[in-house]
RNA sequence: GGAGGGGUGGCAGAGUGGUUGAAUGCACCGGUCUUGAAAACCGGCAAGGGUUAGCGCCCUUCGUGGGUUCAAAUCCCACCCCCUCCGCCA
């Protein structure tokens, strides 16, 4: 959530800015509302006050022995007065709120302008795309060679956008997790975390899937109603929600393992084959919580982090610099790791690391004690992948493919694996 | 699921209808003292919001949401969460 505050003060700059990732903020209603409420709710709180002071006087009078008929029937009238005036200031408030809650966070200065994905810029790249003197296979021909990816076996379970994963595969994906959470945890300094894989609305809404995106989330109806989380940042990020952090405690590195569950619904006929686009896939992610004059280096070391996996995985990637409308909702700077996948020939999104700045922050009332002041101020958070499992698992199968199916371990996973240096087809 | 206890400021913990936004302690920040530090003593110290050029003034907040009342941390109702014991269970 922007501040209300900027909003009041320099809503034309506000505006400006969410024009350039393609955000229509209707200025002359909002300064209207904004002039209405203020003018509401500085009579309601006169009439509070005057109610309050009328109150007290009725005690003293009360207690001297005084007749205390006239004041009642005065404070009747205020209290008439006041709960209109309240009612109205509540409609215009929750009016500001919705709108408030709508708009997405300001772009960071230095975003490439831009309408979709064809306006990212390129910051980096790192390895060559693999030479094969064969055609090489996509991972759901792989899969199904090594006898390990088994999506008829999920539509029969599941529906549609669900896989089944068995043997060396299925092991190879539980190595991938084990491998980052442990880099994760032994070289970067994160904090490893085990959190519920159901959340309630307020988390959701605290990192920003709600109100706004609420059809991209499994939910639960119930009392309460909860939702399936869609990453592990909804958790790990709402961790800090309602809190005042010391200062030494930050920045906060933490990192976990779970199950990521999306609808999709936007995404209809998109990456129909294969596993690139699940209802259910494993990430591992990483959160930091930082102060504001740390967020810029952390979200550049975090998004290192994430490199860090390709790296050791022997993966080509390159590192997009999100332009404005291709930018998530919540982040002010997004750069998505892309890795290189033979199958398709070309580079797809394995990480996402972004920078919320105090969005999040101001919707969760998540804050940190500044020494300086004294005061509790805003956290900024950061977010990333590090990375998503069921891709990396697609990476890892079609980049390191053999002419006759089998598949290379990557040397850093073999501990996980028992040694074993390749996948073999399934020989029936 | 059954029985009981409890949710108050950064933390601990008083407070059962009217100068209580809230005693006290700890933590924290100033000062006195000291060669320095500690101790001791003195003072300050909740958050959010509104308004103001500023000093300030005002409003809201004692788990959440309703209600009673001129007035609620205090009374009533519902819900949520935590703790103890019993039952059940991975």
């Amino acid at each position: 959530m922007l501040d209300p505050q900027l909003l009041r003060n320099d809503l034309e700059r506000v505006t400006s800015a969410l024009a350039r990732r393609g955000y229509h903020l209707d200025m002359e209603s909002y300064a209207a509302l904004e002039a209405r409420r203020k003018s509401i709710q500085v009579r309601t709180e006169e009439l509070q006050n005057l109610r309050n002071v009328r109150s007290k006087s009725i005690g003293q009078a009360k207690a001297r022995g005084e007749d205390i008929e006239p004041l009642l029937a005065e404070v009747a009238q205020i209290g008439e007065d006041l709960k209109q005036a309240r009612q109205e200031l509540d409609g215009i408030r929750a009016e500001l709120e919705h709108m408030r809650l709508d708009m997405p966070n300001l772009p960071a200065e230095d975003l490439p302008d831009g309408a979709d994905e064809d306006d990212n810029r390129e910051v980096r790249r790192w390895g060559e795309p693999g030479q094969f003197d064969f055609e090489p296979r996509d991972h759901v021909e792989l899969g199904s060679l090594l006898g390990g990816i088994d999506f008829d076996a999920a539509a029969r379970l599941a529906g549609s956008r669900f896989a089944v994963l068995g043997g060396g595969v299925a092991r190879l994906h539980r190595a991938l997790a084990q491998f980052m959470l442990d880099l994760h945890t032994r070289e970067h300094g994160y904090r490893e975390m085990y959190v519920p894989y159901l959340v309630l609305e307020s988390a959701m809404r605290g990192t920003g899937q709600l109100p706004k995106f609420g059809e991209d989330a499994f939910a639960f109806d119930g009392d309460p109603e909860r939702y399936l989380i869609p990453t592990a940042e909804v958790p790990l990020t709402n961790l800090v929600a309602d809190q005042i952090v010391e200062a030494d405690r930050l920045p906060l590195k933490l990192v976990a393992h779970t199950p990521c569950f999306r609808r999709e619904a936007g995404a209809y006929g998109k990456d129909t084959r294969g596993m690139i686009r699940q209802h259910q896939f494993d990430k591992v992610e990483m959160v930091q919580i930082t102060t504001p004059a740390d967020s810029q280096a952390c979200h550049e070391a975090l998004t290192g982090h994430a490199e860090a996996v390709l790296r050791a995985l022997e993966l080509p990637y390159r590192v997009m610099l999100l332009c404005t409308g291709d930018t998530g909702f919540s982040a002010a700077r997004t750069y998505d790791l892309e890795v290189w996948l033979p199958g398709q020939q070309a580079y797809r999104e394995i990480s996402s690391c972004s920078t919320f700045t105090d969005f999040q922050a101001r919707r969760m009332q998540a804050r940190w004690r500044n020494p300086d002041t004294g005061k509790p101020e805003l956290v900024h958070t950061i977010n990333g992948s590090g990375l998503a499992v069921g891709r990396t698992l697609v990476a890892v199968l079609e980049n390191g493919q053999q002419r006759d199916g089998s598949v290379r371990v990557p040397e850093v996973l073999r501990p996980w694996m028992g040694g074993l240096e390749t996948l073999q087809p399934e020989s029936t």
